[in-house]
DNA sequence: TGTGTGATAGTCT
DNA sequence: GACTATCACACAT
C-alpha cells in the first residue's frame, strides 16, 4: 500500500505552478489533496480538509503584514516551499508558500483526515479518539512528525520528505468562513473546509 | 517559549 | 545626531 501510493500518478507532488497563485485560490484547491510525509522509510498520508489563506500587506492577521522579517522571509520566497513555525512556543504549524516570488502569501494546513500510516500517527501523537489525531493545525504536525526542521523544504519535488499530492477526485463541499484564532481581519472569509469531514477543527 | 516592537543606552563621527 | 546593541514586554494564523 505505502509504496503504491508513491508510484501512483495521483500522488506525485503538486507542481510549482499550482502554488503560483493568490493564497485564497490555492487554499480552496488544496481541500481534498494529500499531504505526503516520508520519514525513516515510512510514509504517512493525510487528506486535507481544512486550510486558511494568508496574504502579505493588507492582511492584518498575516505574519507578513508588516513586511519582511527574518522569520517570515520565506513567505516572500518561491511558491511551494514549506513554512513551519512555532506557535505559543509549543505547536509547529505547517504552511505552504504561495504566489510569485517577492509577494508574500501562504496557506496554513489546519486539519487532515488520516489516510495511510495511521499507526505511525498514533505513535507520534497518542490519543483516545482517532478523530483527535489530526483535527487541528498543531495536532497534524505532531501526528506527521513535522517540526522546525521541515521549514523551507521544497514541497514540489518527489525527493522531499514532505509534499502535497493530487489526491482523489472525490466530490466534496467546500465552505468558507472567517479564520480561527486571529484578532484582526476576522471579516475576511479565508478559511476553507470540507463540510462533510469529521476531522475539521472545532 | 520565540518573536517583533518600542524604549533606552551606548558608540561613532 | 545617527546608527547599533540591549532589554523588557506583549502576544501569538
Amino acid at each position: 500500500m505505502s509504496l503504491n501510493i508513491l508510484n501512483h500518478q495521483h500522488h506525485r507532488p503538486l507542481p510549482v505552478g499550482f502554488y503560483e497563485r493568490d493564497p485564497d485560490q490555492v487554499a480552496v484547491d488544496l481541500i481534498g489533496r494529500m499531504v505526503v510525509r516520508r520519514a525513516l522509510g515510512a510514509i504517512v498520508v493525510g487528506r486535507i480538509v481544512e486550510v486558511e489563506a494568508y496574504f502579505g500587506e493588507g492582511d492584518p492577521a498575516s505574519h507578513a503584514c508588516r513586511g519582511m522579517t527574518p522569520r517570515n522571509a520565506i513567505m516572500f520566497g518561491r511558491a511551494g516551499m514549506a513554512y513551519v513555525y512555532l506557535n505559543y512556543g509549543v505547536h509547529c504549524l505547517l504552511n505552504v508558500v504561495t504566489g510569485l516570488e517577492g509577494r508574500a502569501g501562504a496557506v496554513l494546513i489546519r486539519a487532515l483526515e488520516p489516510v495511510s500510516g495511521i499507526e505511525i500517527m498514533k505513535k507520534n501523537r497518542p490519543v483516545k479518539k482517532s478523530v483527535d489525531l489530526t483535527s487541528g493545525p498543531g495536532k497534524l504536525t505532531k501526528a506527521l512528525g513535522i517540526d522546525l526542521a521541515d521549514n523551507e523544504v521544497d514541497m514540489t519535488v518527489p525527493e522531499s520528505r514532505l509534499y502535497i499530492a493530487n489526491g482523489t477526485l472525490e466530490t466534496r463541499t467546500v465552505k468558507a468562513s472567517p479564520r480561527i484564532g486571529i484578532s484582526k481581519g476576522e471579516d475576511m472569509l479565508l478559511r476553507f473546509y470540507d463540510e462533510g469531514s469529521l476531522f475539521v477543527s472545532k
